[in-house]
RNA sequence: GGGCGUGUAGCAUAGCCUGGAUAAUGCACUGGCCUCCUAAGCCAGGGACCGCGGGUUCGAAUCCUGCCGCGCCCGCCA
């Protein structure tokens, strides 16, 4: 209701004058209305203006609302209560809003300022599984470059696979054993859970397979030609990999998009010498480190270091993120970055941005951001571990998921068959799956439940299909087409087409406020409100059948909903079935 | 020990940034609603001293502070 806000101020302000209220004291106090129904869209608490005018709140509240409701008047009507000035929406004024929706394809969405934005989310490892915990950056990162994208940014998918490093050493050597011919090509690797297994038990249990490991990993260091061969095919049958989970998951990602650890380390050393210029590097125990100070203390209480180079010459991922940062604002000159990890790494973060900031990598300019998301956790609580606990493959979550939705279908809908039955399941099943992830707050800990998730009841991805479904069918059923609808007039007779006038008018509110905080979660929520309110006025107003003024206002509202849902979930990833 | 985060009906969550009115939503529970556009739905109802104590304020779930519980981090792993 901002709009309605910058519209009713200054046509306050004289009235208020009147009163005895310069301008520029009194506009702070209007804002959203914290009372739901039908009372109030836009609220002024009139308590701090007590003691200024020496009046009760009540008296205030009720003089200022007799003063500007003449003004208001097609705009909001006025009232006043417990010292609070109440304005609600004028049925004209909204009707007129949602006429400018209609006819909008971003449904009032506004294009910001553009900025060039890295998004680094997914990041899984190759030769290993993906899990659960994959999922929530996978998807996470996904709906927020698609948001980003929809508010005029460009953005840059950064997939920071795990394709770099010592456990590539056994990993090759294992690759060899078992003959590279029985995982090269069209075959790949069918279990990379017992592929990483059966190289680490090796490695550890095997002095022989361990030394030549050992000696694989400088090979591999130096580039030799060779084991570069080697490593790029498990780099090769697990990219392969990836991408058919992605392509399940509907997520963006491409191979245009990995920019692994493997494409940074001819940068490591050029991290230390920057960092070296500027002094900040200091030789410990052979090692290149900074010391940030402050309040990074170990748990002795002494002062605990950025690692930059191990003794050994090594390097590790701080240095990495070190030189991802300068790539992604030097050579793609980004303005903002933005990590997708979870909660765990954000001391790390801290620390590397720190570094980055005094390394001059950045400036005032730019904003780093770790987009950090809570621990995935079993119905008891626990932390879902992959070390022991028989840990969720990602591929068989997603099969599971789409199968209970066909088999929901088939039970809800009969009539539904074949492709469209399969696809609906896809679209259920999966939406199912990344909606209830998205659905609450990142930074929290999400509780994992499948029963829930897949549970086709409450605020989840199903649900809002449902209402986007039932729109389509009530056009199809009719033979109106939606483009002809999307100049009506729109007439608001009703209290439930007015709460969902209101909830559609919103919408770009809601957007916004997602899109700004990087929380997904927030989109959500408005968009549970919208389903639920046509939900109510799907009871309530009989679209068909109506007279034809009736008949075309009600037909636009229909559209406006299922074009607020189907694009809403989109920003999420989310497609939606005409018919399920 | 230090740092960071978290605690809201039986369960799961929103609201906290930017303080306002009777704390919102879903599941579960109770009771109603299909000769009518998909009942995967709708309507009504019960259920919360917003972890505990101080402070700021006309007003605190929200801001500050002290406790308590839980979690994560403090590796020459990423």
């Amino acid at each position: 209701m901002r709009q309605l806000i910058r519209e009713a101020l200054p046509l306050m302000a004289a009235p208020l004058l009147s009163l005895g209220l310069e301008e520029g004291t009194w506009e702070g106090l209007v804002g959203p209305s914290t009372v739901g129904g039908s009372l109030a869209d836009v609220a002024m608490p009139c308590h701090s203006l007590s003691p200024v005018l020496k009046k009760s709140p009540s008296d205030i509240a009720g003089e200022i609302s007799s003063a500007i409701s003449d003004s208001l008047i097609g705009i909001a009507e006025v009232s006043s209560l417990n010292g609070f000035v109440n304005l609600s929406a004028a049925e004209s004024w909204l009707s007129a809003r949602v006429e400018v929706l209609t006819a909008d394809p971003r449904m009032g969405v506004s294009l910001d300022e553009p900025r060039v934005i890295a998004v680094d989310y997914s990041a899984p490892n190759v030769a290993k599984e993906m899990h659960v915990g994959h999922l929530r950056s996978t998807v996470i990162g996904d709906a927020i470059v698609r948001m980003l994208e929809f508010k005029g940014h460009t953005v840059h998918r950064e997939n920071h696979v795990g394709d770099w490093g010592t456990p590539f050493g056994m990993l090759i050597e294992h690759l060899l054993d078992i003959g590279e011919g029985n995982v090269a090509g069209e075959k790949g690797i069918s279990d990379f859970d017992l592929f990483y297994k059966e190289a680490r038990t090796k490695f550890d249990e095997d002095p022989e397979f361990a030394e030549r490991a050992r000696s694989r990993v400088v090979m591999l260091q130096s580039e030799e030609e060779e084991t570069l061969r080697l490593w790029r095919i498990l780099v090769d049958v697990s990219t392969n990999y990836f991408n058919d989970v992605y392509s399940m998951l509907g997520v963006l990602l491409t191979d245009d998009d990995l920019m692994g650890e493997s494409a940074y380390r001819h940068l490591l050393p050029n991290v230390v010498d920057r960092l070296s210029e500027t002094g900040m590097l200091q030789n410990s125990e052979g090692a290149d480190v900074v010391f940030l100070g402050g309040k990074w203390l170990n748990r002795d209480g002494e002062p605990f270091p950025v690692m930059i180079r191990k003794a050994d010459g090594g390097f590790n991922y701080s240095t990495s993120d070190l030189a991802c940062i300068i790539d992604r604002v030097e050579r793609i000159g980004c303005d903002e970055l933005l990590y997708v990890v979870g909660t765990p790494q954000k001391q790390h973060f801290e620390m590397v941005f720190e570094v980055a900031t005094k390394a001059g990598f950045m400036d005032q300019s730019h904003r780093a951001v770790h987009v950090n998301f809570g621990s995935v956790l079993d119905s008891s609580g626990q932390m879902l571990k992959s070390r022991k606990g028989q840990t969720v493959k990602l591929v068989d979550l997603l099969r599971e998921a789409v199968s209970r939705a066909e088999s929901s279908i088939s039970e809800k809908n009969p009539g539904l068959s074949g492709d469209e039955r399969e696809s609906a399941a896809r679209m259920i099943g999966i939406g199912a799956v990344k909606y209830s992830d998205l659905s609450s707050d990142r930074t929290k800990d999400y509780v994992f439940d499948w029963d829930r998730m897949l549970s086709f009841e409450g605020n989840t991805a199903p649900y809002l299909q449902y209402a986007h479904a039932r729109i389509c069918s009530i056009f199809s059923r009719s033979g109106i087409g939606r483009e002809s609808v999307q100049e009506s007039q729109i007439n608001l007779g009703t209290p439930e087409e007015v709460d969902l006038a209101k909830t559609l008018v919103l919408f770009s509110e809601a957007v916004d406020y997602s899109a700004a905080g990087l929380y997904p979660h927030r989109l959500c929520t408005h968009l549970h409100s919208i389903a639920s309110s046509f939900a109510s006025f799907y009871e309530v107003c009989l679209v068909l059948d109506e007279d034809e003024e009736v008949k075309s206002s009600r037909l636009a509202m229909c559209d406006l909903t299922a074009r607020a849902l189907s694009l809403g979930l989109g920003l999420l990833g989310i497609d939606c079935p005409e018919r399920m």
